[in-house]
DNA sequence: CCGCACCTGGACAACGTTGTCAGGTGTAGG
DNA sequence: CCTACACCTGACAACGTTGTCCAGGTGCGG
């Protein structure tokens, strides 16, 4: 962790200063606990009805100009049918006030809230970057804003943050699910609340699911690895609570199946994506007799991936690997790191679109759309077995 | 892009199928407007007054479960005085109509949204993902919900977005601001929105700021240049409308002055952080006669970073490169990239520890906290320089 | 058996905005 | 000059919730 912390007055600091001053000096403190600390504290013992700062209202406006409070309204959205004049002397008013419109005020009585939630499972994950942009840029495209926040894999946190947005009348959802049971999610959903399922279908209700062809892809990828002459071909993969993490293991199968292939016990590892659980399930299959250590290693998610190209680094004899989610940088490592790739961006944006196309009236039975994968071979891939080949 | 896209009835699937079902048929459609599509569409053509479903309210509740208005808002609320019969019975009522409380009125009410905006400038910048995580952890640990958009590194979109979030009242701001002029936020601020700045100073008006110390960074990573023997240094930085790249280059600066080395003209470039400009940039500065040809590049942040490497990976002859931020998988590069790293999670996390302290109401001058960096070798800093020293 | 204190429950107003509708002003035509 | 019409403008209610306040009921003691 970076240690050091320096506070200082802004004022200290006459401007970006281009000269450079005693830029150094610092003193240590604790980083977990920065500023003048908070943490803990019990909610702000202002006065119960605090109105914020005294924001001013369309009331006050309206007095102010010297004119009705629905001529404010007319104003402020640009409705027709106010004179130049009424017009020039509300917008000074609101100037001279600083007057916002309140949001809040506003959807209660229009009853849309013009925006939409996204729940992911963790915000910090490079994989949901791009999709996340990308439902922004539909959203936007809509005059939506977006609220969006982590279920960080637990599925009690998915439903607290979903309810919470349900509470704000978000007018769509679109959720990449940690749980499998989604029932909870039926009266919001009769009430209106549209949803939009990505990356994994819902659990146990009917809903719209845009996702990736996990099982398709995982095969291709692991037929890849038998292609390049493997048959020992291990599987590390997420949680089996995760439907993509199953999918993908029967597509392992699959392909192994098809290549008339066994599996052996030790060869498939699901569990958590943690790295030294990973690290531990791979170097278990790399090591044991001759005849059980694989030669070849299929990746469920990217976070898999990168762990285990981190062992791989760190041995002598080269591995062929596979990984499901392309990532940045995977072409420049040695080798670079043959991927099946799924576009994280097409799929928010077709979730999203499918999402607004529902706001907008769209009816019909829940569909699902799945994107094909694409395998990207840049060498880890088409390493051959070196040893055990029969 | 990953064209093929298929759709079918949910119901033609029978669960995740755990047979290999013809998962293999697709149609190949348009991927730019997958779904029935919507966008171009007028907004939706339901009765002005849709009421979203009819949403039961309180009164609603109330009136099947015989009680009075407020005795459900304090069961909703879990307040005192109420019977645990009566309590009962409410509840029933709300399981039943399938109730949750509307908090747009909640908010109107109460005048606090227990929300708090994040505007970055893309949310698919992988520098960002940890620094939202963080901010968001903070904010549920006070009950916050976080509301974010990214701005494109557009000044107007970042105002736009903000005063969207300001008329959704939230109750605190943090911003990665993107423009130089904040001045639009004055009437906000003095209406009681509590702002943080992180990344970079708010421009023209004075409030809390979150930063790394990216002049003292840069100073150090260029240091390290010099001290491995290098005398013709490069540096290809952020548009200097952006503090932390002009903080940088001040740093690159201060580092060849303290050695007392020249730069030369073609050695500096600012501008667009888009690959193609970079790569112009750093094959120019590599380029040129021997006494201009750079033998070391200082890149000023992971975008730009990340481009070079690609750069001198099609290269003969290593040229020593140390890059602002770290990002995933540097150490796996060969060499591996040598770094001055900041961490965005401890700037996300402290950004919002401040502003909760600041909704608590702590008061006084804004502050300035400065987080040290901290220099990362790897190798691509400590190749020394092949060709031209003198 | 009566009275008092306490406690539960409900009527009501208010938050800031927008839709409805009626009133008022100015202008043009008869 | 009066009527009619168009166009502005503003009063009012309603959105769903919470804070205030009061009424009614219960339990206990006198």
């Amino acid at each position: 962790m970076l240690g050091a912390v320096s506070r200082r007055d802004v004022r200290d600091t006459p401007r970006p200063a281009p000269t450079p001053t005693t830029e150094g000096q610092r003193t240590v403190a604790d980083t977990t606990a920065p500023p003048p600390s908070v943490s803990g504290g019990s909610r702000r013992p202002v006065p119960p009805q605090s109105r914020y700062g005294n924001r001013p209202t369309m009331k006050d406006v309206a007095a102010r100009a010297g004119v009705g409070l629905k001529t404010v309204s007319r104003v402020v959205n640009a409705e027709s049918g106010v004179t130049p004049d009424t017009e020039r002397r509300v917008r000074e008013a609101i100037d001279a006030l600083g007057f916002r419109r309140n949001d809040s005020a506003r959807v209660l009585r229009k009853g849309r809230t013009a925006s939409i939630g996204l729940v992911l499972e963790d915000l910090a994950d490079p994989f949901y970057g791009p999709l996340n942009r990308a439902v922004e840029e539909v959203a936007r495209a809509h005059g939506a804003l977006l609220i969006n926040g982590s279920s960080a894999e637990d599925p009690d946190r998915e439903q607290e943050l979903v309810l919470a947005l349900c509470a704000r009348r978000v007018d769509g959802l679109i959720v990449i699910p940690a749980g499998d049971d989604h029932r909870y999610l039926e009266p919001e959903m009769a009430a209106g609340v549209a949803t939009v399922f990505v990356d994994r279908p819902a659990g146990r209700i009917e809903a719209d699911v845009v996702r990736s062809d996990s099982f398709g892809g995982a095969r291709a990828g692991v037929a890849h690895l038998i292609a390049h002459g493997h048959r020992r071909i291990g599987f590390i993969g997420d949680q089996p609570r995760i439907h993509t993490a199953t999918e993908r293991l029967r597509g392992y199968h699959a392909a192994m199946a098809d290549a008339g292939l066994p599996v052996a016990e030790g060869w498939v590892a699901l569990g958590s994506t943690a790295p030294e659980r990973v690290r531990a399930a791979a170097e278990a299959m790399l090591e044991g007799t001759a005849d059980e250590a694989v030669t070849a290693v299929f990746t469920g998610n990217n976070r898999v991936t990168v762990t285990v190209v981190r062992v791989l680094a760190g041995r002598e004899h080269p591995v062929a690997l596979v990984g499901f989610d392309d990532f940045e940088l995977a072409d420049l490592l040695h080798p670079g790191v043959t991927v099946v790739a799924q576009d994280a961006a097409t799929l928010g944006r077709t979730a999203a679109d499918l999402l607004f196309s529902r706001l907008d009236g769209a009816g019909g039975a829940p569909v699902q759309v799945v994107l094909e994968t694409r395998l990207v071979p840049r060498g880890s891939g088409e390493i051959p077995p070196e040893r055990g080949r029969e």
